[in-house]
RNA sequence: GUGACCAUAGCUCAAUCGGAUAGAGCACCAGACUGUGGCUCUGGGGGCUGAGGGUUCAAGUCCCUCUGGUCACCCCA
């Protein structure tokens, strides 16, 4: 074993047996929610064009330039044929719905998705290079109540999942319409000050006005809190679409709170956007953004739709579930049945009655690796097992298997073949 | 991608100023208990001190590079 040994890549990890508990919560508290809400699973390939993402995610951010994983496919210099893996699920699920041409059959339509992501960028806790999403997408209604619907549905999941110590953040970042205006109100108001900006913002100034809104330097922070906010801006369509929302959540008795300077980072957003923050991940605190994006279905050749959506962060939202709870120990197997082996002749016999054990729809397990009988009786018990047969010469030869219940202690006997029938009895 | 800090047994951590064979608890294995788990006691296996180079009589300890992690930034789930 002079071998180096091969260790997984930077900022990709492992789920090991005892890991999937928590992962099967989150995952299964989605699934019934879904279900509820009345949303459809849909599944995309993770390797897609590069283009899909170039157009769909935005050219120019940061998760399309510096971040993707591309390869091109021809095995050549600018084929046109580069594919990438999927930094979002957004960009496919939309792919998706307009080439099966479900648009045509019915326009308005709900998916669910859930897999893994990939962005090339610096590791850390709850922020990885394969990480994975639970994401919606409401494909082709524009009512306010379709926003609600998907931040209740949000805070459904995460209260199913018993998850608490998490804030809701909504805000209104316009439409078409007025955003640019309010861009540009924002551009030259702060340009007047930008000897007050940090020098990442002064580089904001052209290339993303409204991410100097959630820059955390607090002289940036004073400059933009005398800001007029985007609230007061807003066209009167974008108006009465966040008045509605909020009026809907209110309604529904939804603990949120207004942010006027909640930015996305992702070009396509429009209007509503929220977050879902908990307080136990630090300056990294969202484990759920989402929002509406009206322009992006046209804009990767479809017609006007608009949608909303989100995507959780599945790693960030198992932290904060961990670090709600107590350690637990290491889930274990917990069999119902572990069978003990006395002496080497009875091993086959063992197994015998192991395989009936499981026949009979039993959980059941066995010692493989030929150890004493009381290093078999510790194996027991350390994965849980409700009940021991034990089974040696003596066993054997009067045709019976020893049993014993490991919470009392008790021992009885069973005739050899209604083993598994004593088992079902006690577990009864 | 930028900056800072960290890396010692399976896990959590020790090791004085650079000094002798790198220790402890937990975990694991075995015995006490000859056909039986937990509790107790006794013993045992386990380490290229993340990898590679350098300084030195001497490096876990100092210097450089790499890898990985953590924190903040960029950005974002």
């Amino acid at each position: 074993m002079s071998e180096k040994l091969i260790k997984s890549l930077a900022g990709t990890r492992d789920i090991l047996p005892w890991q999937w508990e928590k992962w099967h919560a989150l995952h299964d508290a989605a699934r019934r929610q879904f279900s509820i809400y009345g949303y459809g699973e849909l599944a995309t390939p993770i390797i897609e064009e590069a283009a899909l993402f170039i157009k769909g995610t935005g050219e120019s951010t940061e998760i399309v330039e510096k971040q993707m994983y591309t390869i091109d496919a021809a095995g050549e210099e600018d084929s046109g044929n580069a594919i990438s893996l999927r930094p979002e699920g957004t960009p496919p699920a939309v792919r998706a719905y307009l080439e099966s041409d479900l648009h045509k059959k019915q326009k308005f339509q709900k998916f669910w998705y859930s897999g893994p992501m990939f962005r090339r960028e610096k590791p850390q806790k709850g922020r990885l290079r394969q990480f994975h999403q639970i994401g919606v997408e409401a494909i082709g209604g524009d009512s306010p109540l379709l926003d609600a619907e998907t931040i209740l549905l949000a805070d459904a999941i995460y209260r199913d999942a018993g998850l608490k110590g998490y804030r809701t953040c909504i805000n209104n970042i316009g439409c078409e319409e007025c955003r640019p205006r309010y861009r540009e109100n924002l551009r030259t108001y702060l340009r007047d000050r930008s000897d007050e900006l940090c020098p990442d913002c002064v580089r904001r100034l052209d290339r993303n006005v409204l991410r100097i809104l959630d820059c955390k330097n607090a002289p940036c922070k004073e400059t933009v809190a005398d800001m007029p906010s985007i609230t007061g801006l807003l066209c009167n369509g974008c108006k009465d679409h966040y008045r509605t929302l909020k009026t809907v959540l209110d309604a529904q008795g939804l603990d949120y709170q207004e942010d006027p300077h909640l930015v996305r980072g992702l070009d396509y957003y429009t209007q509503t956007v929220y977050e879902i923050k908990h307080e136990e991940l630090g300056a990294r605190d969202t484990i759920c953004g989402g929002g509406r994006y009206d322009g992006l279905v046209a804009q990767m050749g479809g017609p006007e739709l608009s949608c909303v959506g989100f995507a959780m962060g599945v790693e960030a939202t198992l932290i904060a579930m961990e670090a709600e709870t107590e350690p637990d120990e290491a889930t274990s197997l917990n069999p119902d049945v572990y069978v003990v082996c006395f002496d080497e002749p009875a091993r086959i016999k063992c197994f015998e009655q192991l395989t009936m054990l499981r026949g009979a729809g039993l959980s059941a397990d066995m010692d493989y690796e030929g150890r004493s009988a009381k290093a078999q009786m510790r194996s027991a018990d350390r994965t849980g097992a409700d009940f021991c047969m034990l089974i040696g010469g003596l066993e054997i030869e009067n045709c019976e298997v020893t049993l014993k219940d490991m919470r009392s202690g008790q021992q009885w006997k069973a005739a050899w073949d209604k083993g598994a029938d004593a088992i079902l009895d006690a577990l009864a």
